[in-house]
DNA sequence: CATGAATGAGCTTTCATTCAT
DNA sequence: AATGAATGAAAGCTCATTCAT
């Protein structure tokens, strides 16, 4: 029971989105029930028919919101980590660890729910993490077109983009393991990593199992 | 309508586990009916709970074969990749990529449904992954060993396997995108961004935000 | 169809046990279905489910309203039929030949449904009996002991009440054979048959297959 | 599994009979499933359909062997117990509760499951009891008329049985809380509650509540 | 004589969704 | 603005029963 009697709409609307992503989270689209969710929001389930439409209505609420939120934060952090493209990358890659210490439901709602849903919401899911990729991937072809060589294109960009993406998600479940480890700690971890390893293959130096 | 009438057990066991397979990575555990399971396979529903159990037993069923053949495939590679860790190392990813490659829908079921599901689902799946991930980790941290330099311990041996098996991860999603692109070079792409970076940096070579 | 629309919760709650009772007088606990149930009741099986939980549940609270009203009977009689012990016995039988005349469907879920179920139903059962017997047990008790002797302990006065309430519920069979026979009669008859021959017994006078 | 491999027809029945009496017993007509009972026979279930048609064919079978061997036992002792009513009465009740006492399991089949049953089976039921009600009522009215009374006439008798037949049936269960009763005890002190009490009754005795 | 394979039908239960107030 | 009452539809599961060998 969260707040009771006249509250105004949009109010109401955040206080069910927030309740919501909480049981999206513990339970998963299918195994959560509207009836929860209403009881804990502390209304009836009419009301959130009223103000979310359907069930789906709600976890693309929920959806949305908390994608927004996380774009938001990591452009954000893309935007003014500085001039340099790899400390704009690590600016955006330390927001994104930082979000997700910070809002641990955010993320499985965001992350582990996509599959076994609806045209519209997987579309939502792969919008978010498409302007991740993109994001990144541009960060990438900047950092790499400013080294002056051109060896690599788009194509390898977008590779590497979904590399660290990916390995960023896997990273999560690492942080949740090593509670004591900083985003920040996490995120220069990565960068050595990956960033260090993409700047010496650009200057020419290539792995092949032939000669290792 | 797979195979019909009067198939010896073991035989329809794994017919109806190749169909469920398909249905739980179209539709995920929930949406999936053992109506449609049952249909798809050609017979009735009492067939598949006097095999299976129950539509839980089912899953772990499909789950447990498929991920056996994917740790079986990883680690066979990894023990006959070669001598050296890199070797190993990128024997065993090129396993896993071709597995994905041609296992789309083992590989869904394996990755995207565990949360929401029971204890004993939940833990079938982590363990395949911890599984892969303790095998990485060796490799990596044999990797370093080799190398005569420790600045690198247990922990970091660790982190790199995650970032690693996140980034195999996230690139099937790309792979997908790429249908040109074969399982080989993706690998060597990999190998080439990470392991090379991780060689600069037990080098000495460090980046940091402060000083890019 | 009992009542129709936007009928209060406990309303409908006693409309529903009120089909109950009667489709578990005829079918019995395993073979009564909910769907037979909520369609006599004129409401949707859901509305069943949320009122009373489970099958388990409508039948435990059938059981349990009975078992109060007839025991509520039984005992309020007995309070109330008189000072000496065999003028309450008489009340309290006459009352539950009354009932069970009155409530013939009451008293077969009553009866008849005892095994076959769970331990809670089972314990709800023999607990309404095992009040009747102890009710007829102290009654019998307080005969003996005022009629000045004490051949007769504890354990023949329960071995009496269960000789008595034994028949008693036999007799509700012979009641239904003789529509025409008024629970007074009935009631009449079988004091005389017992409470003469206890009467006699504790006299002194023996019976035994050696000297008939 | 009890025995195995070629076995005649007529043994394999009584072999199932045997184990479906058990199972019945402990589980009642719905609740008990063919499966189980086979298992415990040791066959496989086509087997029990090809001898017994059905379960309610299965039940039936039990019904009627057990009730036999009841029917048969007391009116075994009925005939052969002596030349007085009361002593043929007197062995009656002996063999009934010496049949109880040995055979728990078919008493539970014969006596708890026949409502919600089938129409065939309740009329084997009902035809078992009224044979033993008539027994006893033939009795009963031996003894009256040998008195030279006529004040009671059969539909007295019929009374005089039902209740007899009730207490004997209730105390079934007194008998099971008192391990140490033997049947005699159990025969003697009802025959001492009801006949003596019937036979002060022929003799003018009467109770009533106006004068008790 | 005997059985493993197979199923039609029906059960209890749950849930997203809407109506009447 | 808000809700208690109500339901259609479908899901998981079980069981008595039969077929093919």
């Amino acid at each position: 029971m969260t707040g009771r009697r006249r509250v105004p709409r949009h109010e109401r609307e955040q206080q069910i989105i927030d309740v919501a992503v909480q049981v999206f989270a513990k339970r998963g689209f299918h195994a959560a029930s509207v009836d929860e969710i209403a009881e804990l929001a502390g209304i009836s389930k009419p009301m959130v028919y009223l103000y979310l439409d359907s069930k789906e209505g709600l976890f693309l609420a929920c959806l949305r919101r908390e994608a927004d939120r996380l774009v938001a934060a990591f452009q954000g952090a893309a935007a003014t980590g500085g001039a340099a493209p790899e400390l704009r990358l690590h600016a955006a890659l330390l927001a994104f660890f930082a979000f997700v210490a910070e809002h641990r439901d955010s993320w499985v709602v965001l992350h582990r729910q996509a599959s076994e849903l609806s045209e519209a919401i997987a579309t939502a899911v792969a919008g978010a993490r498409r302007a991740v990729l993109a994001e990144v991937a541009g960060l990438v072809l900047a950092g790499i077109t400013e080294s002056g060589d051109s060896q690599l294109d788009d194509e390898d960009a977008d590779f590497v983009a979904h590399a660290l993406v990916g390995a960023a998600d896997s990273l999560t479940d690492w942080m949740a393991d090593h509670p004591d480890q900083s985003p920040e700690g996490v995120t220069l971890r990565l960068m050595n990593m990956v960033w260090v390893g993409m700047g010496r293959v650009l200057e020419g130096e290539v792995w092949s199992p032939a000669r290792p």
